[in-house]
DNA sequence: CTCTATCAGGACTAGCTTAGTCCTCTTACT
DNA sequence: AGTAAGAGGACTAAGCTAGTCCTGATAGAG
């Protein structure tokens, strides 16, 4: 299904809600904006800020803020920074694991072509990209189904 | 990660090893050759068959025949054959869960453009391309951790 | 100076998905 | 007929992800 994580999800709808509003919001005022669970939030926020994409300011009146704006992120680098490194396949995963058919599988290092070729697509959008156009979010009933067997 | 499933990277090291060797070959043999469990080559087998990648022939004798040659074969159709169709948010997996964010969640839909860049990269490359240039399998060592950390 | 709102960081749990196995039935060559 | 093969599906186990919670650190407000 070459799923991304549901949390890459979340982070993307959270930095597209640090844009819009206040320059600094609390993660537990996202969640409430956003419907989402709010320890799930803190927990993107966190991760976010440990990646330098928002930055964090403590204490009373603290919150989050966007580092960069939209059009200077790559979605590319929200999803490096929250499910790791763009690798497509167990043999590139840097899991200690180590594929043990290296030797006879004749596949060795040969996903590194297609890992590229998708790091460059995911590279070359920005959120600011994912946000601008595109129909508008709502045509209410099931718009998400729509996009289903795409390939 | 953006991680693949290791079934679709069995089933590109299958469909390799069919385009060498004699035409029809059958799921133990294949098994034996790569040193992969014979009952995942087989349930690979049986799945690239069912989405007509592979041509098998019942009976003594039987076997798989590669439908197509490496050349016509673009990665993406593997994986599709394999994991189902390349939705890599939740919104879009097809599943039934229903993203309950849709109406305050400003992603509805934007996901796509990314999607379809996937989808292009990995329609433009073939299995052929895949095999035939980049280095030789056999670094010894750990050829597959070089590929780390790309993004 | 103290209080409190907020982030930091990690431990923990439950559920789901994937990988992998096995069994039975069908097909068709010898 | 007998047998070598695939078809198709049920089943199990392990790993990962999502999600929760707790404790500590920070810094503004009063």
């Amino acid at each position: 299904m070459l799923r991304l994580s549901k949390m890459t999800d979340y982070a993307v709808a959270v930095l597209a809600h640090l844009a819009r509003g206040p320059a600094v919001q609390t993660a537990p005022g996202i969640a409430l904006a956003t419907l989402m669970p709010e320890p799930t939030v803190a927990k993107v926020l966190k991760t976010l800020a440990a990646s330098g994409l928002v930055t964090s300011l403590r204490g009373a009146r603290g919150g989050y803020r966007l580092s960069r704006p939209l059009a200077d992120i790559p979605v590319a680098e929200v999803i490096t920074a929250i499910d790791g490194p763009i690798a497509l396949t167990a043999c590139v995963e840097g899991s200690p694991t180590v594929c043990e058919q290296q030797g006879s599988c004749p596949m060795s290092g040969r996903w590194l072509r297609v890992n590229d070729a998708i790091r460059e697509a995911l590279s070359a959008i920005t959120l600011a990209d994912m946000l601008e156009s595109t129909p508008p979010p709502a045509i209410a009933a099931p718009p998400m189904m729509a996009i289903e067997g795409v390939l």
